[in-house]
Order: structure tokens, then sequence, then C-alpha cells
DNA sequence: GCGGCAATTTGATCCGTATCAAAATCTGAC
DNA sequence: GTCAGATTTTGATACGGATCAAATTGCCGC
């Protein structure tokens, strides 16, 4: 998906991962956030119809399309579709809103807890293990995504495999104590 | 508007100003954003029926209040309020994305500069001198909206002001080189 | 205009992360 | 298994903004 391309379907993610990023001024990329199986994707696009930031898929990746002609046929027969779009909007903008937030106010090791937390908590949510995380995305990435740099997000992973609250072998991580890491972003762990 | 509260309608400022924000554990305020004649609050509630966030009043305020029975009303009927209502929600939410990631990779003066050209464009869009600014909020409500402190904020302003680029008395603030904003920040200066 | 309080500015120091640099590890092709 | 290239880790230093502290300014009641 392109940024400034015509929003002409909507599109969720059957299988794979994926990151969303739009490109700065500069040519760098600002990640705002990666997707996993179940997932919609350009949503943002309902503000203009085209498309407000680029997707590449991490991985091999299946996913649904849903023509707008399509959906808007369905929306007018549907109230319960109308609900549904309407909450699918609401949540992306309320984590969109909770995200940035946290980006305001927490230290590096704090954002990579958070981020291996909210990690979790999709996994879960999709029926994966919860604490056997494949990363498929880079450290660069994960760093543009959280506003650090690359090493100082590997650094987060070196103090939490030293204090023992992970097992990090490149991008396999294994949490081996959850509720550390939510000890640190004040939150209850996942599972 | 309290977060928590039941979204029983949808809220749309007539004038004044307000801030959107929420309360963390250790009890300070988040700052989402301000809110402006002619915008809407509480879209975020559509994602759980409960409202997200908290509003309060910046000074004396009147606004508009669409109860949410009534909106389902009229979506039915209206394709077009359809078409609106996603517009509003997509338009929500690239800003919010699009204001994340800006909080990733600017600095303290970047920031404060994009907010100000922030504000100049939404009060041209109302129809107010965009270069006259007459702030509603704190230094410290800022500092909170940009992920900085009170004294960053203040001394931003201040090297602003040294450059030649700012009149600031207190809370009143004169763009006099908008385009020197915009070059910080990588844009075309509004008006 | 004056007094008192809150908001803002200014100053000095410290800490966390960026930056630059180099070593170590992982990955996939042969 | 081995090799080359990319990714990740680790190390040393520098800098921006946070923090603590104090002075100044603006605001509102009287």
């Amino acid at each position: 998906m392109r940024a400034g391309a015509s929003m002409d379907a909507l599109l969720v993610v059957r299988s794979g991962s994926a990151k969303r990023f739009t490109l700065t001024l500069e040519g760098t990329e600002q990640v705002h956030g990666f997707v996993l199986p179940g997932e919609a994707v350009g949503l943002e696009g309902f503000a203009t119809g085209r498309y407000g930031c680029e997707v590449s898929a991490l991985e091999p990746l299946s996913y649904c399309r849903v023509p707008m002609r399509k959906l808007e046929q369905l929306l007018e027969r549907l109230p319960g579709l109308r609900r549904e779009m309407l909450r699918l909007l609401g949540q992306a903008l309320d984590e969109a809103l909770r995200l940035r937030g946290e980006l305001a106010e927490t230290d590096a090791r704090g954002r990579v807890a958070r981020f291996l937390a909210d990690l979790s908590v999709r996994l879960a949510r999709r029926g994966f293990p919860p604490h056997e995380i494949r990363l498929s995305m880079s450290r660069a990435d994960i760093a543009r995504h959280l506003g650090l740099t690359l090493e100082t997000v590997s650094r987060a992973f070196g103090t939490f495999k030293r204090e023992g609250w992970l097992r990090v072998r490149a991008r396999n991580i294994s949490v081996l104590r959850p509720e550390a890491l939510a000890a640190l972003i004040g939150a209850t762990p996942c599972v």
C-alpha cells in the first residue's frame, strides 16, 4: 500500500505481518506501527480518499480486500456493520492517542517494555502463545517506531536479558518474567 | 467530558477552547491536544461506547451536542453523513498518527514551532488572523502536550523571540516570521 | 495603584540517549 | 560446512533536555 494512492479498498491482514510507515522529507521512515493477522490497514484514508501511509509486508503475507464500492453497499444495508466500522475507527484512534501519550512520557526501557507487552496482548488475542515472540521487524524498525535509535533498543533488550526478564536470541524473544515488564510500565501482565 | 463515562452524545465545540487529556496512574495529565471551534470531541468513544479521554474547557465555551440515538437515526437515512463521519474519524486518526511520528523525531524547538504552525492553520481555517495567537493554555499544558517540560517550552519561546521570529508577551504570541518557523519544520508557512 | 499569588522566565547542573566506532553474531547462498 | 553481507551488540563520548532553584512578570482582587 502506498501513501497517496487512491483508497479503493479496505485491507485486512490474514496471515503474516507488515509495517505501517510514512516517508519523511529526508527520506527516513516514520514507523507508525506493525500489523498483525486480523488487523485492518488504510483506515486513515477515509480522511481524504487517499491512503495516508505506506504499508509493506515484513514476511510472506496474505490479506483480504474489501472494495470501497462494496463497503458502501454493505453499510447501506447493515446497521451492525455501521457500528462496527465506527468501533474499528474509534479503536484505531484511541490506540494512536494512547501510543502518542506514552511516547511523550516514558523512557527508553519503558517504551521497549510496552512494545513487548503490546505484542503479547495482540498475539494472545489471536491465540498465539504470548510469551514466545518472533519479531518479524528489525531493531531499526522498532527504534523508528519508538522514537529511539537502534542502539538504544538493543541496549534495552540487553538490560532485560541481564535482569533475567527476557531470553533474547536475535529476533526470538522469550518473556520469562512478564510481571516484571508489566510492573515497569504500570500495567497488569498479559496471561 | 470524563474518560470512562458512557458515550451518549457527540460533542462539537462552537466557541472557546478546551483541552483533551487522560490521567496517568501517577495522577499527571497526558495532554492529547487542544480543541478549537468547529472541532469534535469524543470520537475515540466509538471504540468501547465510553469516552476515552477527559475534556475540560480552557475558557468560557459553548458547544453542540448530538445524542447517539439521534446520530444513528441520521446515519440510517443519510449516506452523505455516513461518509462524513468516516471522513471525520479518518482525519482524527491521520492527525494522531502524524503527531505521534513528529514527537518521535523532532527536537524541542521543532515541536514548539510545529505547535504554533498547527494553531495558525487551524485559526486561519476558522477565519481568525493566523499570526496573532492568544494561547488559552498554560506553558505546562503545552509542555505535557509536546512531551517536554514547561521550562523547555519557555526556553523555546525565548529563543524564537531573540531570533526575532516571535513577539511573546505572556500568552499573546505574534508570529513575525512565519517562514522561519516553517523552514525549521520543513513545511510551507500558513498564509 | 497596591499587594499577593500564580505563571513564566532564567540560571546551573546532571542524566539519558544520540552519535560515532568497532566487534560479534546471525542469515542465506553456495 | 563455509563465506560474505547484513544485523545486532557493545563501547566511549557528547549533547539536549530534565531537574532543581531562584528571580521576574503578569494577573486579579481590593
